[in-house]
DNA sequence: GCTAGAATTGGAATTATTCTAATTGCAATT
DNA sequence: AATTGCAATTAGAATAATTCCAATTCTAGC
């Protein structure tokens, strides 16, 4: 029951995800405690951690990673792409319509069930792009 | 001067480079600190993430990551993408070709000046399909 | 209401990564 | 060839990120 009403979803998890919610942004985990602990001043960051792994396996949140910084967290479950800057590591949303012949390449190539897919451009954000051609 | 025998290749360096270069696995950073004690006994754990940052910079070596687990790095620098199982974190390299009209899209979405770009599959590897139909 | 078992929490421990003072090595100068 | 000053590099120590597991809280059956 992937409910926000299911007995699963105690008030430390409503939390989470309100604060998840409420933003617009791609949270790191630390983010994300510091606002729950605005709503639930209690809460400790292992709590955060296991809620923000419930709501990901319920399908509530996204979580997305790149390189070696911490994990980040987001609202948008529709599915959709990424481009990280490589300069200053600014993370946007993309919506890009991908190939059914590709995940069907990909499926094929490796054997594995697909579940979902994902696309990332990685480059120079206009700003860091910018400041690379004053120099 | 991203040549192996440029200043900057020092021995550290060169022993986190042999390490990557010899292995077929994607190592986290604890793999490849291992594996550089062999070789240099007194490397300590920040120089290996120093090496891996110089050389992923001088593009030596690749870096990928998925989910909150560390980092993984690999030698296979030619551009490809990754399928990542969602059961048991099995990661394998895939070969795709990605129309060019995607990358113009997304490049355009974005407003990105574009270096790199790359496409994930998430799913279930061929044994975990197998180990989920028995049940 | 009581009890056993399952689910959830959060303090403590572990693991991953970065910071920065100390060291090393190079190149210009003597 | 030794000396100096500077920049690059190293690695111990600190910090940050994540997980573990004992304690607690729920829930369902009696």
């Amino acid at each position: 029951m992937s409910n926000i009403r299911s007995s699963g979803m105690t008030k430390q998890r409503r939390a989470v995800l309100q604060v998840i919610c409420d933003s617009d942004e791609h949270m790191t985990a630390n983010e994300v405690f510091e606002n729950s602990r605005r709503i639930l001043p209690g809460i400790s960051f292992a709590t955060v951690y296991n809620s923000l792994h419930y709501l990901k396996n319920e399908g509530m949140i996204g979580e997305v990673s790149f390189g070696s910084d911490a994990a980040r967290y987001d609202r948008n479950l529709t599915r959709h792409d990424h481009a990280i800057c490589s300069k200053c590591g600014k993370l946007v949303d993309l919506d890009l319509s991908i190939p059914s012949t590709l995940i069907k390449q990909a499926a094929e190539h490796s054997r594995f069930k697909p579940e979902s897919i994902e696309f990332t451009l990685r480059g120079l954000c206009p700003e860091c792009t910018r400041s690379e051609d004053q120099k």
